[in-house]
DNA sequence: CAGCTTCTATACCGATCGGTATAGTTGCTC
DNA sequence: GAGCAACTATACCGATCGGTATAGAAGCTG
């Protein structure tokens, strides 16, 4: 059966191209040892995906698609900052424990050489992360009369702290649970001597 | 002159690791493109270094020997939380400034794949930061009681930190100066509603 | 000069790289 | 059954991968 065949093949590859790239990084693996996890040949790869880039590209946009909408989501501004803030982390949170490989793959790539291909597929995905986050601290900003002009840093710096969080997490240093969710947003809202 | 060649040529073939790598990632880096841009033959860089993991592990430990010196330098704890934060904090942001290369390198193997030699030769540097800081936090604990236990969550958060500061000016969002690291210091003691 | 160590180049190794030309095979439509 | 689009395997491409065997310069010591 042709449509069978053709899901499980192209759903195939890209799980294996995903548990290897979290695994050894996009330019470690190649294109046969993907192929013979997902135990297709390589035209059947390049069918469906066109290229290397093309497969981590569409690997990106199906996972992306996910925590974007979870993420419009919890950033709705509701005039509680703390309550939003909590929502954001908790998205991330639940995408990493969702899909681990994958948010310890885009983490690789967040700090990825500027020249590297891994670098210019993803920057677009967290290009809009920041954009969302930003947008609902301009939005809380007309509450908090004192953090004029540093949205932007804000988002970084909390998107960036959550990631901190993840990879630690990831690795075994600690547990993903709303027990750190809520001290990682204390300690951005009111920092260390909280 | 073959002591003057020798330097010459290690060194030479150092920066041009260093260069490639930071902008294309090691694992992107072939030793043929080094040894190009080096202006010597693979036997020599061989030599020198043994193997492509040999090379990246000497360029790691001849840089990190000097930002660890500054670091031990910066975080011994003078009972003024602020001011030992704003040093360490000082002390990256300088040794950013003056190998940014290597900087950016190094935050690419900083959650690069877990099975990736890169992350493997890497680690045990990123752990010695984390330890000096979580002891400055530990001394530091003597004076702020509330911030029992979690020393090293702190420590990690704030080096994290900083890496996200450097990171974005390293891409050109902003400029390592004293107002940024004031600001840096300032979110984490006392998070954004200061 | 002999002998030794240190360093470097030519030329090569097998393996793997990303990618493809060709030839089906399959299932659907008419 | 004829024709067609979608899909997949065999076998191959030139290029590059990390690494090395061999040989020869260069300088230093006796």
């Amino acid at each position: 059966m042709a449509a069978t065949a053709h899901a499980d093949n192209r759903s195939g590859i890209l799980g294996a191209a995903l548990q290897l790239f979290a695994a050894r990084g996009y330019d470690a693996v190649g294109i046969q040892q993907i192929v013979d996890v997902a135990g297709v040949t390589k035209p059947t790869l390049y069918h469906y995906f066109g290229s290397k880039l093309g497969l981590l590209e569409e690997l990106l946009a199906e996972h992306f698609a996910v925590l974007h909408s979870e993420l419009e989501r919890a950033a709705r501004y509701r005039r509680d900052l703390p309550q939003t803030l909590t929502e954001i982390a908790r998205a991330y949170f639940a995408f990493a424990l969702a899909q681990p490989a994958f948010y310890r793959m885009q983490l690789g790539l967040l700090f990825a050489p500027l020249e590297s291909d891994g670098l210019k597929a993803i920057t677009h995905f967290h290009e809009r992360q920041f954009r969302v986050v930003e947008e609902m601290f301009r939005a809380a900003a007309a509450d908090h009369g004192n953090m004029k002009g540093r949205q932007r840093a804000y988002a970084v710096t909390f998107i960036g702290m959550i990631h901190n969080y993840v990879a630690l997490c990831l690795n075994g240093h600690g547990k993903l649970d709303d027990k750190l969710l809520h001290q990682a947003v204390r300690q951005f809202s009111h920092g260390i001597y909280s």
